[in-house]
DNA sequence: TTCTTAAAAAAGAATCATTCTTATTAAAGA
DNA sequence: TCTTTAATAAGAATGATTCTTTTTTAAGAA
């Protein structure tokens, strides 16, 4: 992903937020880092430029950010956070052997869903929102 | 759900697993708390008539179970795993206003996604199960 | 530009879900 | 009933996350 610090500022001051060094290294670590990172994983990418930020701030910051909706958690089985800077409708690629978690865009699936949901209603349920957790294997040797 | 205990010693047992009481009420309270519960919630319930059953032996016993298929981690984002002991295929409507989770079976639906993923291959991945996260709001007031 | 103030961050303690370790107990086949 | 191996109890340890307090800073006002 290629967003500036300069389209960084701008989106948060556009929700209102303070712009500080420590949610622009955030952002710009959530960009650069593909895979979905963990806390873990931008703490060790921004310690670089910036050793001085303390855990507890990514953890706000972060919190911040999701509420803000600049940022999304994704859901995994395992017990540790993961984030998505990608907040477009999108879906996620499970790898069942590796820790890889891949973005799935696809508008015609997303109508398929919604058509087939439009005649087909869930009972006592109003959807906002499906989102396909897709499990299973990556065939090339990427990971 | 109405498994008895008998069917949950042949499940277990079926799995080469030895069959003790711990096993059986932790398997009976996520069969009777319905809405996924969390290990907090399986203690609570079984701490009725097994008072001594200690913690870490409920996320030894979860995580045996899992292995053995004879129940599933669900999916959410907060940090707390919830376990749900439905292993046939189903969906997962996620209520944004409570904490509910609500098992959704559709196998029309799977049929669709099926037959569309079988003409619109994923480039270099092999898919092996569709979960869908149904996000909205139940529009009844039982919750 | 400087001042003001509320918000944000630093530091580190506290919490809490989960895992691990060791000794004890018990299931299940012999 | 005996034997063996797996399972459990107990509680310490871990590690991710949250909380508390003090200090700093962004950003609008003067």
């Amino acid at each position: 992903m290629d967003t500036t610090k300069e389209e960084i500022r701008i989106r948060l001051s556009e929700k209102g937020l303070k712009v500080t060094p420590q949610r622009i290294s955030i952002l710009e670590a959530i960009y650069n880092l593909d895979n979905h990172p963990t806390v873990e994983n931008i703490i060790e990418y921004i310690h670089g430029p910036h050793p001085n930020i303390a855990t507890g701030t990514v953890y706000k910051v972060l919190e911040t950010l999701v509420e803000n909706q600049l940022i999304r958690k994704v859901k995994t089985d395992k017990d540790i956070m993961r984030y998505d800077g990608v907040v477009e409708k999108h879906h996620h690629l499970y790898c069942a052997e590796c820790d890889v978690i891949q973005d799935y865009f696809n508008e015609e699936l997303d109508e398929l869903l919604n058509d087939y949901f439009k005649k087909k209603k869930i009972a006592d349920f109003k959807i906002e929102n499906i989102i396909l957790q897709i499990h299973g294997t990556f065939t090339n040797n990427n990971f």
